[in-house]
DNA sequence: CGTCTCCAAGTTTTT
DNA sequence: CTTGGAGACG
């Protein structure tokens, strides 16, 4: 019955032991964390405590899965089933929505994703007449999410005139009333973006003591995982939460806190033991993932950043394989290297495909590594990137469910109202927003009420609104006897949307039909998957999975075994016998973007500590000399992390120094005092017009001239030589004859009859005209 | 109002 | 190189 104590080292024991009062664990890489945590809950259970009152916060909602399942091996399925186990969001939605009233949101509230935070934060931009370049939408965002995540409200912001200095500082002053307006279009609609998952939890809980006092005494024992990468607002939430027991425990590696991009703070898990004096302390510093060469060339490099825990990993494995190092001349060949690598350790070795990952910085290197993957017939499975449910054609179909859970969905309204196109346009839809502003109604509401309010909007438009808002209502009523794949159902058939496509024939238009053929068969797995456990198979509920699922969850385990390919971001928690990580190059890694601060190159140091500690056997470390940037090939030097690591661990594949490179004449040590904050300048940009006349002309203009001073009389420049009674052509009009002409210089026009096009005014300086008689 | 074409901008990382 | 947005045209 205990025997799952003695699996267990030393430390790992103590921790599972420990069952009352603040406690963190503090788990190197490849410790056994997971284990740990599955055991104490386990053992917790089997002490009597009632897994009602466990709740577990977890990284992503596969983990949640997983532990669960393990958890239900130690204590059976059905003791298992009442943990409270996943995401701060998935938990915290979950929450909400029985609680939403009180916050004056609806309880099947819409979740809205980062694609229709930035839409609407768009369109509020270019409702308030500001200029999109000064006040870019995504930038925006990051800043209202940052606020939201350190819990300023907007009446906080509002009242702290520092932040409001900043952005004013930063010449947007208008951020606030951005920040306003977003959050109550947002409620008006009856949604809350990712961030509001929390802050709007830390509301109920701070607003209703009642509710608070319920969550408390029902949660009296609180795990918290990757607790480094936990945020301002989650922190408070389990502040909270734990308030009343104490019994809190949290889990994390410093060393592997790698999303500070999105609110993470690592002062949560280096303050915890201020936090709670009385907190007990585990360390797991016992690797039994990697090698030692492994574990300990990841040491050599998390070694060089100063702010962190004392702790230190070690293992008792082999010394294993020295980690390899790769240079190729360019992006593709690296590609190569690593199929051709791959292949042979499939092949002669003995590995599964499973066995290898391949471990990139960003989403775009992806592309050269699945070529050469597909060119050796090796199959990849590719985590991440632009995940399936946010595919064009999806997210119109969603968005149809949507509106029929919450018809005041202003996103997906805006998407579907048109789409199939039924003849509402631009100017009728920003009719609707005005009045639904002014209103402070929904769209939806407007339209319900379109014949009561004069919005000059003409009969036959009305008659198409409403149209489709009873064409909405209709499938509502459906829904309500319906289970999710059947409405879903009707809708595509209603909407016709795939009609559309199939009409259409190209191989884009097909592999959209099979998309949504896959959306459907998702539905109807999911509603079969939950009727079996027994949980809600509701299109509420399914539009919340689709929310705030990760690319992980919708792993089907079906699939034949084959590399995976994603990001360092993603790899966090997973392990792979063999490791390539790609692209270890200056301003790809670290990033170009986080290279100026010290806490910034740091984190970029940690991510690269979580990519090596990735791998159980072998690792491999490529870089390429050249590579394709937004099509461009662009020069690269070899990441600092390569000279970071501890040569004795490392294995040159291609000899350490390469040929010279184009830089080798210049000092680089020279511009390191520069000061901060001078930037190098950037090249200085042509006016548009002048570059695209270069374009069009092909002209190249010398980069000390302003003004274009000699022009070849053949170009046909401004005026160039055309004059009345020429023959000339034109690109897309054909030929015709110049019947006048007016204007000077850059206004020239001239006026021509062509045989097949009609008479036409064009500006001489953007027409493509060629005189040809 | 819809469609087509051309252009500009973007790639850190994600719930 | 890809994607979304803007603008021209019908």
């Amino acid at each position: 019955m205990d025997n799952y104590l003695n699996s267990l080292n030393e430390a790992q024991k103590q921790a599972v032991l420990q069952k009352d009062g603040p406690m963190i664990i503090i788990a190197g890489a490849g410790s056994g964390k997971t284990r740990v945590l599955t055991y104490r809950i386990a053992h917790l259970m089997k002490q009597g405590v009632d897994s009602f009152n466990i709740l577990s916060l977890t990284f992503t909602n596969k983990a949640a899965k997983e532990m669960k399942a393990r958890i239900a091996t130690v204590v059976g399925v059905s003791e298992a089933k009442n943990l409270w186990m996943g995401t701060f969001h998935s938990v915290f939605a979950r929450i909400l929505r029985s609680e939403a009233d009180k916050l004056g949101f609806p309880s099947n509230f819409t979740i809205y994703d980062t694609q229709d935070s930035v839409r609407l934060i768009t369109s509020i931009i270019k409702e308030m007449g500001l200029d999109k370049e000064r006040y870019k939408p995504k930038q925006i965002l990051g800043r209202i999410s940052s606020f939201k995540n350190s819990l300023i409200t907007v009446r906080a912001y509002f009242n702290n005139s520092d932040l409001q200095e900043a952005d004013m500082h930063a010449s947007r002053p208008k951020v606030g009333d951005i920040y306003k307006e977003y959050v109550d279009r947002c409620f008006k609609a009856g949604a809350m973006d990712f961030d509001d998952l929390l802050l709007r939890t830390n509301e109920l809980l701070a607003r209703f003591p009642d509710v608070l006092a319920k969550y408390q005494d029902r949660f009296r024992y609180i795990m918290v995982d990757e607790y480094q990468d936990t945020n301002h607002s989650q922190y408070i939430i389990v502040r909270a939460l734990a308030d009343k027991f104490g019994n809190i425990c949290v889990v994390g590696d410093d060393s592997q806190s790698i999303y500070s991009f999105r609110g993470a703070n690592i002062q949560n898990i280096l303050n915890f033991q201020k936090d709670y004096p009385d907190v007990k302390t585990f360390k797991l510093e016992q690797n039994y993932r990697s090698t030692s060469n492994i574990v300990n060339a990841a040491n050599s490099v998390i070694a060089k950043n100063k702010t962190k825990l004392d702790k230190e990993v070690w293992t008792s494995n082999d010394a294993g394989d020295s980690i390899n190092v790769m240079r190729t001349i360019s992006d593709g060949e690296e590609g190569r290297f690593v199929a051709q690598s791959i292949w042979e350790n499939h092949m002669n070795n003995q590995m599964q495909l499973s066995d290898f990952c391949v471990l990139y910085r960003t989403n775009s290197q992806s592309r050269a590594i699945e070529d050469a993957l597909r060119k050796k017939n090796l199959d990849y499975k590719i985590y991440g990137g632009i995940s399936f449910y946010q595919r064009k054609e999806i997210k119109d179909i969603l968005s149809y469910l949507r509106i029929l859970i919450n018809p005041n969905d202003e996103e997906a309204l805006k998407r579907i109202i048109n789409y199939p196109a039924r003849g509402i346009g631009a100017t009728t839809i920003d009719k609707l927003t005005i009045a639904a502003n002014h209103y402070k109604k929904s769209i939806f509401e407007i339209i319900k009420y379109i014949d009561k309010i004069d919005l000059k909007i003409n009969s036959g438009t009305k008659s198409k609104l409403q149209n489709f808002m009873n064409m909405i209502l209709r499938l509502q009523i459906e829904a309500k006897t319906k289970n999710a794949f059947e409405i879903a159902e009707v809708v595509v058939k209603q909407t016709q949307l795939i009609k559309d496509l199939e009409k259409d024939g190209t191989p884009e238009a097909v592999s959209k039909v099979e998309n949504v053929q896959e959306l459907l068969n998702g539905i109807k797995d999911f509603i079969t998957d939950k009727i079996e456990q027994g949980e809600d198979a509701s299109l509420t509920s399914f539009l919340e999975d689709v929310a705030l699922a990760t690319d992980f969850d919708s792993d089907k385990n079906n699939d034949k075994p084959s590399v995976s390919l994603m990001t360092i971001h993603q790899s966090k928690g997973l392990e792979y016998s063999h490791v390539y990580i790609v692209g270890l190059e200056e301003n790809l890694f670290p990033s170009a973007m986080s290279m100026n601060t010290r806490s910034e190159l740091e984190e970029e140091r940690r991510l690269f500590y979580v990519a090596l500690t990735r791998a159980e056997k072998v690792a491999y470390l490529t870089y390429a000399q050249t590579r394709y940037r937004w099509g461009k090939l662009v020069d690269s030097e070899p990441s600092r992390f390569l000279e970071e690591i501890d040569d004795q661990f490392l294995h040159y594949i291609t000899p350490k120094v390469p040929e010279p490179s184009v830089n080798r004449f210049i000092d680089k040590s020279i511009f390191e005092d520069a000061p901060k904050g001078i930037r190098f300048q950037k090249p200085i940009q042509r006016k548009k017009m002048e570059r695209d006349l270069a374009k069009k002309k092909e002209i190249i203009i010398p980069k000390n001239l302003k003004k274009v001073s000699q022009v070849s009389p053949k170009m046909n420049l401004f005026d160039g030589n055309i004059t009345v009674g020429n023959i000339v052509e034109h690109n897309r009009f054909g030929k015709g004859k110049v019947v006048g002409l007016e204007g000077k210089g850059p206004d020239k026009k001239a006026e021509i009859q062509f045989a097949t096009a009609g008479k036409k005014k064009l500006l001489l300086q953007f027409a493509k005209l060629k005189v040809i008689g």
